[in-house]
DNA sequence: GCAATAGTGTCTTTCAGACACTATATC
DNA sequence: GATATAGTGTCTGAAAGACACTATTGC
């Protein structure tokens, strides 16, 4: 007979369930204007041979995002990048082994940094594009892409943790700064607008989206061209850590 | 020794790190005017005394959500509400007696439907004022305010817990249709502005609210008007669920 | 009538989309 | 020169803020 779950404010803790978990993240990087998640092939059973996410088992006084980036350090190679809490997935039956609950996490880096770690040095390991198939503002599981257009194998549950990433980030991407974490220091305006436009899935328009950032204050021009381009070179600008501007609403002059 | 974190795609899952996990609940609701939420005063060691969220422990193969609302159910005695998965806490020590990993939601409830669960019956559950210190588009910890306006005493890190929420609704409220869980069937403009309101935290202008609600297509004329008020009684409005509308970006008529 | 809120109409400001034009790099 | 993109200026339409005005209830 199944034992009734406890209530954490009476009794005892001794003899009470205990899942396993894990901290599983979702690497998001632009590579040729298209939206990359760093994806492990699995050597074992379950689910040999299939793709999944990077993830580790959290430690026992682990901190959930110290586990995250560990995975990313582990499987990735990268430290040091943007990493935040995505969503929880605790599904029975999610891993067939066990009861196994996995924070799911997302981490933006920009690919010059990851060419370094994966030059094909570990065939396990690589970057895939992102298959997104709900436009607009829905949601849902999203897949991996191949070099050539064909879709990989996702372990588990890991399409609807890379969906939700995607989701989470569009989302995000209108009123944080994250956009940032994709390019290095200095880039052309352009390279902001791809960034978007890989996020969102759709073109934006390039007079007001000029017009917003130049307007917002979040960049600022180094002084600096780009260079290496067969076309004229663009102005490198650079993040400006936003100060918190008040929101001072518009008052008319008051009637004489 | 600590024993090194484990590989989850390696090796056996047997003798590895097994945290408790818990389901911790943000219910809201706006009573007059203001945000409030339900807190529970702890009975027992640690913490005695002092107020938390409602929570219970996660079942052996109890989904997430479930374990959530069943927190609701025993605490609240509230059933079939807005629930949403929030952020998961996992802090080593944020419990003193053992790792408890908690996975927090958040609900939103109309406040009619807690009068009767909450009619003073039960003096160690109660709906305490949202205090949010951070204007804006920040975010940090909340407080709970009593009657009187003093602060209460917050258990553990639900204070972080109850902070999230507030950010999380707000930052909702303008693209989803949470704030119509927060009301009756039927309602008034004036009661959805006032919703809105609660959440941010400020107060909204009149004029652009109601154009951008009653074109949105969000709400409805249900035909009646409300009634018992001491001034001209309003329309009663009701939830629309929106179609998707597809995005149709705005085109110029082509020169000739 | 008075107080209070509901509901309508309109002006202004702001901002995104659209488009035209000039500027500057490589070839 | 051609080509491709950078960068600027301006028009238009949509939407928010502001405000004036009328409507309808209880007292």
């Amino acid at each position: 007979m199944p034992r009734k779950p406890h209530d954490a404010n009476l009794g005892t803790l001794d003899d009470v369930p205990r899942p396993i978990l894990a901290a599983d993240v979702v690497l998001l990087t632009v590579i040729d204007r298209r939206l990359h998640a760093l994806a492990v092939r699995r050597s074992h059973a379950p689910a040999e041979g299939t793709w999944s996410l990077p993830g580790v088992l959290v430690g026992a006084d682990e901190p959930l995002d110290a586990a995250a980036a560990r995975a990313l350090s582990d499987k990735g190679g990268v430290d040091g990048v943007f990493l935040e809490q995505l969503f929880t997935f605790g599904a029975p039956g999610r891993d067939p082994r066990a009861r196994i609950v996995s924070v799911a996490h997302f981490a933006l880096v920009p690919s010059s940094l990851l060419d370094a770690a994966l030059s094909g040095e570990r065939p396990d390991v690589r970057l895939a594009q992102v298959d997104v198939d709900w436009p607009g503002e829905l949601g849902g599981p999203a897949g991996l892409l191949d070099e050539h257009g064909a879709p990989l194998q996702i372990a588990f549950d890991h399409a609807e943790i890379l969906g939700r990433a995607v989701q989470r980030v569009r989302g995000k991407l209108d009123y944080s700064d994250i956009a940032f974490e994709l390019l290095p220091e200095s880039f052309p305006l352009r390279d902001l607008q791809q960034v978007h436009e890989a996020i969102l899935g759709r073109s934006v328009n390039r007079d007001s989206f000029r017009r917003r950032m130049l307007q917002s204050g979040l960049v600022v021009a180094t002084g600096a061209r780009e260079s290496g381009t067969t076309f004229r070179p663009a102005e490198l600008y650079r993040h400006q850590v936003d100060l918190p501007r008040p929101h001072t609403p518009r008052t008319r002059k008051a009637r004489p």
